[in-house]
DNA sequence: ACTTAGATGTTGACAATGTTAACATATAAT
DNA sequence: ATTATATGTTAACATTGTCAACATCTAAGT
């Protein structure tokens, strides 16, 4: 209840006294939840082990968030926004070809795969039920505006007659789920080559593209 | 404790009379647990009503596993071994050419998929901590198994001039990445196609087999 | 400047979960 | 027939997410 003398002295010895309210708590909340996301896991975060990291309650984080899924959420926006500027720079580089770009953002969604696997995991594993129910637009925008991004790349290589002219929506689906699935199986260890993930998707892209070119 | 005297006249009654053991309960603990999984998915699998739904206590699923975690992946088991009678006797029919075999079982593997997708789910996603770490030989052999029909595939297209004379296990892998992909965005509901995943699969599909094909 | 309403944090309780220990009973072996 | 082993039950435990009741800080309005 009350504060004991140690920590009065602490208080008082410590210029940024430790109020009662946080001050940013649920812009801190997300950032360590992310945290513990990346480092161990989305079964690692928990209320208890997040309030006491950043010293507070578990209930304290309910005045922020209705639940722990709505935390969830919130947090993979952060995740997907995070991931978009790993991805989204590259499809924006005009002075590189089409197929220079796109093989491009292949290895850089596979490494941001492989570098973050636990937090690849909530974004493009299965989705939250609430998430599914609830209002979700912000972070599918978030996804869709990447996706647009690929679409509006083979466009380009459709026009510039470097890629089969045909469904684009479908092409961009294909890629993605080309990759996904490099993604996926490497970092939940269904495929047991090593170091090698770089060489597996450079194989299976060329083959994909050369079956994609004009 | 004691049975009350309703139970005692059902017991007369019933010609399979409750016995204190079970009988057959590790068999049917795995039935059921199958069947929650892909009924409710993983995180509806609770010992509690495990137990409940076999007129047992939660406690006495440990004389027969000795986790929730050894429990799941004994169920894997059961679910690799359905997995496999689905997709083996497809590569097995020689009487199609290679590459209908090929197709016809990428078609078989997301058709899985998406019928079981809770179970997919377990099957081919995220390994369980304890799975990563003890042996899980068996489990592992059933999916080696697997894999190792589409290599003989593979093989017998490049031995007969169908497929382009290169490492077959790359090249299974990339097919294995592809239809996983596919499988996996599509359950988890990252593409909003609806009902044309066929002909998604058959666009990639085709698209990548031409960069396969001499 | 004082009071007050709203935002933010704490404590304590709740049911449900996985797990274990102590105890009970059925089956198998001697 | 006795005993050991296998299998099941009950009761407890810590931990989880969630909520209600209470405490305290902050911001308006007068």
């Amino acid at each position: 209840m009350g504060k004991c003398i140690i920590e009065y002295i602490k208080d008082k010895c410590n210029k940024k006294t430790q109020n009662y309210h946080h001050g940013n708590l649920k812009e801190e909340l997300l950032k360590e939840s992310l945290k513990i996301i990346q480092d161990k896991g989305i079964d690692a975060l928990t209320l208890q082990e997040l309030a006491t990291q950043l010293g507070t309650s578990r209930s304290a984080i309910y005045r922020h968030f209705s639940s722990k899924n709505d935390l969830i959420n919130n947090v993979m926006m952060y995740g997907f926004n995070k991931f978009g500027n790993t991805i989204a720079p590259i499809l924006d580089k005009k002075e590189l070809s089409v197929m220079k770009r796109l093989k491009k953002m292949g290895q850089a969604y596979i490494n941001f795969a492989c570098t973050y696997p636990n937090l690849y995991r909530i974004l493009f594993g299965e989705k939250l039920k609430d998430v599914r129910e609830e209002n979700c637009e912000p972070k599918n925008e978030d996804q869709k505006n990447g996706f647009n991004s690929l679409i509006e790349l083979l466009q380009e290589g459709q026009d510039s007659n470097v890629i089969k002219k045909d469904d684009v929506i479908l092409q961009a689906q294909a890629i993605h789920s080309l990759i996904h699935g490099l993604s996926s199986l490497s970092i939940d260890g269904h495929i047991q080559i090593g170091e090698n993930i770089n060489s597996l998707f450079e194989y299976t892209f060329d083959t994909f593209i050369e079956g994609l070119s004009i």
